[in-house]
DNA sequence: GTCAGTTATCTTTTT
DNA sequence: GATAACTGAC
């Protein structure tokens, strides 16, 4: 470890131990260099045991990249270090600790779509109506909830309606079920741990043990239960490393409170705060265009990123008629480059605020046989077959998950319905599904039926017996041969049915590759791994390919050129209607995105765009382009002048921001902005069905209502 | 009661 | 353009 190759600042980071410390580390500043040399410092020079050393990161890949960066830093041995994700280790402590309050080790880990069935079921077996309590937002309350450590007793009690009331019994409902199944949600792998804390004073001193140095990653990111995580542990010795940059703040969505790093020297008197500040990613021109974009916010820490580096290009703008367009143009701009400075596909990365517009894109790139990798979107542990096949092997190896259960005991089809499967599963005796379904004597159900489960238990409790001493890979092909999946997959003979066997196979090879790098492989950990695992995880920088994703999904991550797309109002940023809209964090996103680039930022729009298959919308050319000096902005075409249509000064323009108005065509919707004034004033107004408009006023016809 | 084909509804962002 | 919800045929 050659200390002396870090700048001052970050060696001051590196070499202070002991205390809270508060790393402020822009974009490109150096931050991972930073984490990895103190945690090998700590246990080369300082001497702690690796196995007292614990490191938080977000992805699965930070923590593997921290891991192996690690390793060529240090001399000793780094077994029993923990490096890993909030949610992994939480699902870590609990695999342990669970049983005191109530769940099996083997427990499930629900994704989201398996939390919202259970919601969806919660809400039917309250006799609430599904379009007025709708799962997807009872979901998102009930998360909310959960990460400011609210439970369904304390919102019962506060509610003040009716409607809170009945969210607050969905809560409750949705967490027994939860119990039911002996599953946990992904917010309980972060809440729970907190729960044994507080109530086992021996537990929480194991682990404070344990971890006598913390370290945390990207802290700008984490949320109350996160916070009270670290907090817990590092509350006695006060030994807490964390790193992070408000500007990239990009989660408060998910709860993440940007003051626990604004804060930090509250909750840690004395606490040392470093800045980093100087940038070796990016040329002087990205880094002079970000911080214009940035610096617009009130709510940040003040900082200034600097680097020694050229000034560079300038950036780029496309306009684009339509989305194909904007796709075309980009694909061309990038094969030009290409050429041009003659380099590989690899250096090139295309951010997008939402994933469905890597669509236009990916046709494209197919269309000119480029190769290219999209990250994120419809996830391979998504899909349908994929969590078909994974819902064997949970109920192989919890019995009580029910959401689980549900999926497979008509797949492959057995003629049982769903009338039935509400019969059975209203009848059971105990919450361990397959054992209460070994006698069906009691159950008002056909012959046909009967049979049928009588035979589908058969072979779980056969598995899962066989389980306990066979190879999980070997199991899981015996057991698909045994459902016969592959003639029911394969004698369809479309594409698509052999697309989904090939992600069966797929499957079991990520198995065996799981059970190749394990010394002891079994179902259940590798069902932990499949669920904590994300797409993050697959970015490969070996192939020669285009890389895209959504600007969340980049954070981190560095290109020389980086194309930045669909920059519209509306769309990036994205606005909500009736709460305040957070433009600063689409604002960080934004930053986040223009600091991902080394050499050159590529900014694009299309005039308009469709909606799902819908007729083209005519879009609004993105707030955020303006707040980038137009110095720094390299334009192919000269903004022409518009014509002018002569207008009488008539009427006066009465509308302003955010009234609600009536328009003959498209209903009531908000005004969101007035650019000039009198007659010909332009008003965006988004309206009710979700359509924004720009309508000058003489020709709207608007009725104020409100 | 089951199932295939048809129709409504939806898109931020992710562990 | 994809998935869940709904409907009519067995």
């Amino acid at each position: 470890m050659e200390i002396n190759s870090l700048n001052s600042k970050q060696k001051e980071a590196v070499l202070k131990v002991g205390g809270p410390m508060l790393v402020f580390a822009g974009a490109g500043s150096g931050k991972t260099r930073v984490l990895t040399y103190k945690i090998a410092y700590l246990i080369d020079s300082v001497g702690l045991p690796p196995e007292n050393i614990l490191a938080v990161t977000f992805t699965n890949k930070a923590a593997q990249e921290m891991k192996t960066r690690i390793h060529s830093l240090v001399d000793n041995d780094l077994k029993g270090i923990t490096i890993g994700t909030f949610h992994s280790i939480g699902a870590m402590i609990l695999r342990k600790e669970i049983s005191r309050i109530g769940w099996n080790a083997n427990f499930t880990i629900y994704d989201q779509a398996d939390s919202k069935g259970l919601i969806k079921t919660a809400i039917k077996d309250l006799d609430l109506d599904l379009k007025m309590y709708d799962p997807k937002s009872m979901q998102i309350k009930i998360s909310n909830a959960k990460n400011s450590m609210i439970s369904s007793k304390t919102m019962l009690s506060q509610a003040s309606n009716i409607m809170e009331e009945k969210i607050a019994q969905i809560y409750s409902q949705y967490e027994n079920a939860l119990k039911e199944s002996n599953s946990l949600d992904f917010d309980d792998l972060l809440i729970k741990p907190i729960e044994i804390f507080n109530n086992y004073l021996e537990v929480l001193e194991f682990y404070q043990n344990k971890f006598q140095y913390v370290l945390v990653d990207e802290y700008q990111d984490t949320n109350k239960p996160q916070f009270d995580f670290i907090y817990n542990l590092t509350k006695n010795r006060q030994d807490v490393f964390a790193v992070g940059d408000d500007d990239q703040s990009i989660y408060g969505w998910r709860g993440a409170d940007i003051s626990n790093i604004l804060n930090f020297s509250n909750s840690y008197k004395n606490a040392k705060i470093v800045k980093l500040e100087e940038n070796y990613r990016s040329t002087q021109n990205i880094l002079d265009a970000a911080w214009s974009v940035v610096s617009r916010n009130i709510t940040r820490q003040e900082k200034k990123l600097w680097t020694k580096n050229i000034e560079g290009e300038k950036l780029k703008l496309i306009t684009a008629f339509n989305e194909q367009d904007e796709a075309n143009q980009i694909v061309r701009n990038i094969v030009k480059v290409k050429n041009e400075k003659s380099i590989a596909y690899k250096n090139f990365l295309i951010l997008y605020r939402t994933n469905s517009q890597s669509r236009a894109i990916e046709d494209c790139l197919m269309r000119n046989r480029i190769l290219y990798n999209i990250i994120g979107g419809v996830k391979f542990y998504d899909r349908k077959e994929v969590k078909d096949v994974l819902a064997y092997i949970r109920v192989l190896v919890n019995p009580n998950d029910k959401i689980s259960f549900e999926r497979i005991i008509n797949f492959p089809i057995r003629g049982i319905g769903k009338a039935t499967v509400s019969k059975i599963l209203n009848n059971l005796k105990t919450n361990n599904i397959i054992e209460s379904l070994e006698s069906l004597s009691h159950i008002k159900i056909g012959k046909k039926q009967s049979d049928s489960i009588t035979a589908f238990i058969r072979i779980i409790k056969l598995y899962s017996k066989r389980s306990k001493d066979e190879l999980p890979s070997e199991l899981i092909r015996d057991l698909l041969i045994e459902l016969k999946l592959k003639d029911y997959y394969l004698n369809n003979n479309t594409q698509e049915s052999i697309d989904r066997w090939n992600n069966i196979e797929e499957l079991i090879s990520s198995l065996v590759e799981y059970e190749k790098k394990t010394a002891t492989p079994t179902l259940s950990e590798y069902l932990e791994e499949v669920s904590l695992f994300t797409d993050m995880d697959r970015v490969n920088d070996d192939d020669d390919k285009i890389t895209m994703m959504t600007i969340h999904s980049s954070k981190g991550l560095e290109s020389d050129y980086v194309y930045i797309i669909g920059l519209e109002d509306g769309l990036f940023p994205i606005l909500r209607v009736f709460e305040d809209e957070d433009v600063e964090e689409e604002r960080r996103l934004f930053y986040v995105a223009l600091t991902r680039a080394q050499l050159q930022v590529i900014l694009s729009y299309a005039k308009t765009r469709r909606k799902f298959g819908s007729e083209p919308i005519p879009t609004i050319k993105s707030r955020f382009i303006k707040e980038i000096p137009e110095e720094l902005i390299d334009m192919p075409i000269k903004k022409i002048a518009e014509n002018n249509i002569s207008f009488k000064e008539s009427s006066d323009c009465n509308i302003t921001i955010n009234q609600i108005i009536k328009h003959k065509i498209f209903g009531k919707g908000k005004v969101l902005n007035v650019e000039g004034s009198g007659a010909t004033a332009k008003i965006t107004i988004l309206f009710f069905n979700n359509i924004r408009k720009k309508l000058i006023y003489k020709y709207a016809n608007l009725e104020i209502v409100g």
